[in-house]
DNA sequence: GTCTATAACTCGATAGAC
DNA sequence: GTCTATCGAGTTATAGAC
């Protein structure tokens, strides 16, 4: 049909347009008639593909949350070495936010504002399945192949490497003096440099 | 004189809530109405002491982001070991940042939705010294002393440590289940394992 | 489904009295 | 310096025609 198909493609369209509206000036920022010019329609049917801008900004931030707190299940609780999923993790990590860069910013952002109400939509009752890894880190410990560490500041440490230079990519490119390519060249560069870097960190 | 201690009273006052409101909701979020209500006053008087939104507004960003771009010439030229000025780099950044939290989030926020303007505002001409801490990087590379490393790399590394669980202290605080107690022995801890971590990491 | 027109409301800013 | 009252621009949201 193709009243459906149109359907489609304008609920598409206003998405689109609202993703990249919302992810530059976030949700008080943001204005429906951006929205809509960007989506080549007109306020009203904004309105009637989402009932109010809260709605459609939650459609927009569930998404891009998903993004930020990826599922790294699988990665965590593999059966391999502390090294390899340290490298994997990094790697995977650092690969989603350079395809988003502008999602941790806007996501952290978000979450500060209204600390409860997000997280407990995004995780629900679910965590990241950090005692599996700090289980790990303990016995690899305990075997004397990593130095002692406390496995929540070796994460906290993982993490903000990975996620920093996209949350103040405007300071790093200004300080480092770096063009769109040499910004995106240092990041790929990263996904090995951190790896090996906390690895080299922890190694006995 | 009565009158000039009332005008310096009613204007710190003002600061002070306009930092408060300012620095949770960003220039965007924040209402006038809130920063009266705040300071006890009416919106009336604010315009008397600011021009507008945007003056006030600036003169809070400006002094947050003197805070969150700290002076540290002094450590990073001082003729000291490369260890040394890490050591001191991180605990020194560290402790300023855990004086206030909200800045870095704040910060970064508002310099992404106008870099040029802000960047330009904040830094002036002078950039960060870095290419004194890339020399002495590079030296001690070629003495043996630490492992060969992008000196860029390792002050994103660094900085990121210091400054991202602020940013996302929300959600450090929900994934491992911490109360405010328990995130400030965090971050306390972290000034030494942050230093120790980083020169593990380079250290031959 | 999509549009134009407009209602309803919020908020920054100003006028003017004290 | 400080207040009350109000204006006017800008924004979300709705009514109603096609």
């Amino acid at each position: 049909m193709v009243k459906v198909q149109q359907d489609d493609n304008t609920q598409e369209k206003i998405l689109e347009a609202a993703r990249a509206v919302f992810l530059e000036k976030g949700m008080d920022g943001a204005r429906m008639q951006d929205i809509a010019d960007r989506a080549g329609i007109n306020k009203a049917l904004l309105h009637y593909y989402f009932r109010n801008k809260e709605k459609l900004f939650e459609t927009v931030f569930l998404e891009a949350a998903s993004r930020f707190f990826p599922r790294m299940v699988n990665i965590l609780t593999a059966d391999t070495s502390l090294f390899e999923k340290i490298t994997r993790f990094v790697h995977h990590y650092i690969s989603m936010m350079a395809e988003n860069p502008y999602i941790p910013l806007f996501v952290l952002n978000e979450v500060q504002k209204q600390p409860k109400t997000f997280l407990a939509k995004v995780f629900g009752n679910r965590r990241p399945p950090i005692e599996e890894l700090a289980k790990q880190v303990k016995k690899e410990v305990a075997q004397g192949i990593i130095k002692p560490i406390d496995p929540r500041q070796l994460m906290i440490n993982m993490v903000s490497l990975c996620i920093f230079p996209f949350v103040a990519k405007p300071v790093v490119q200004w300080v480092l003096k770096m063009d769109e390519k040499a910004y995106s060249a240092f990041i790929e560069a990263r996904k090995t440099e951190v790896a090996t870097f906390i690895i080299d960190s922890i190694r006995k």
